[in-house]
DNA sequence: AAGTTTTGTTAGATTAGTCTAACTTTAATA
DNA sequence: TATTAAAGTTAGACTAATCTAACAAAACTT
């Protein structure tokens, strides 16, 4: 079995690698910044887990993970994204609280308990973040995601997810109320000055385009769901 | 903040003195056995521990915990019950399947975490094994418990816990229909041969004194739950 | 091509938690 | 009380995960 500091490296380089469009693999400072440890400490590691067959790696290159490795990793960011998805919804916590206690969550061993957790949530799809949650049988499939920055004037879209999970950012989005699932019309741009105006709930706001970019969107407004 | 070892040490304590009747310390081994580690390193723990001021401790003497170490204590044992019930309540785990994977869910660190779980699962007083979940404001009284070696001939009493957790022991009382917070009759006694003869849900089984003396119960049977 | 910057590795130290083996203190017993 | 047994501690070693400092390789830049 894998301790949780080998857990954590497995995520960190699917986050790199399997997440990130057009990427393959990842360097050792990147994974050591994604894991906010020096890259000596990553450099041992993945000597180690490279002689678990986790991962492909040689010294000076770059890493990959194995099959086995990628399966492994898919089972921690499914667990991750079941336990967010439970207190999201079974508990009451908000979008940007989650995080940090599915970061504890997704470490414990238990295969029943996650098969029962999935069941418990109704088989769910998405996370609250509206990310992909990984299914038992290890499919998962990366969609390649839409920002806000590709819709058009007077176009409506619906909010599918974030690139950018920090409190923070959290926070602000809520504030123009900007949620998982809902509608966003985008009013007006102003090229020049790289501004949007949004409309979510009647509420009228201005946002950059920086910001824009980290919304992930889907082109079409969803019908509403049926009772 | 603590180690999950450290917690697991102030666990241990609080099990073999807060609630065993007449028994305000404990000594090295027996913490030690509690824990599955050899007294050499237990001992420095303690040392470590008194450091901390979480518990008393001299060398060559016996631990208790402090106000405080109490406190973390049963905090813990909380949260160790609460996902106990959580897990049977809610994911439909089975009687002895929950303690090991509330061991782990015991560590997670999130007080909003516990509190919304507490109330997910309507401020529950027992776990599924019967004992007493400590309340967040440090509420706990230990009850003495009368065992089924108590209840005389002819009379029916209710299960209200065991005092051996192992799968083994709770699978044996299964196949009995033995299960919390469900009436028992004895019988009768043969008192040479120290057997007892029960009956639950209708079903009769002989048992013997040595196992009798692992069952915990209440001499009244409660009243049928209203709906 | 040479020099410079970035990226990555190695060596050596540190901390927490564990062990075994040897030793010491306290308790029990003859 | 003297001896033995049980309980507890200390010393020294090991592993996992981390760090800093020094070094090496690869990738850019001029
Ligand atoms: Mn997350
Ligand atoms: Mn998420
Ligand atoms: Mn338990
Ligand atoms: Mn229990």
């Amino acid at each position: 079995m894998l301790s949780i500091t080998e857990e954590n490296y497995l995520k960190a380089l699917f986050r790199l690698t399997c997440e990130e469009v057009g990427k393959t693999d990842a360097g050792t400072n990147e994974i050591a910044a994604q894991l906010d440890v020096k890259p000596a400490t990553a450099s041992d590691m993945l000597r180690k887990l490279k002689e678990k067959k986790l991962i492909e790696y040689e010294k000076y290159g770059k890493s990959m993970l194995t099959r086995r490795g990628k399966k492994m990793a898919m089972e921690i960011v499914r667990k991750h994204r079941l336990w967010e998805t439970f207190l999201y919804e079974k508990l009451g916590f908000t979008w940007d609280e989650v995080h940090e206690v599915a970061e504890q969550l997704e470490h414990i061993q238990s295969q029943k308990l996650i098969e029962r957790l999935n069941t418990f949530l109704g088989n769910p799809k998405y996370d609250p973040h509206g990310d992909l949650i990984p299914q038992a049988d290890g499919e998962f499939k990366l969609i390649e995601k839409k920002t806000l920055n590709d819709i058009a004037e007077g176009e409506t879209c619906l909010v599918v997810g974030v690139s950018d999970n920090s409190a923070e950012f959290l926070q602000y989005v809520d504030g123009l109320s900007i949620a998982i699932h809902r509608p966003l019309k985008v009013v007006s741009r102003k090229p020049f000055d790289a501004i949007l105006e949004i409309e979510v709930k009647g509420k009228r706001s201005a946002i950059s385009a920086r910001l824009a970019d980290h919304i992930f969107v889907s082109r079409e407004v969803k019908k509403a769901a049926k009772m």
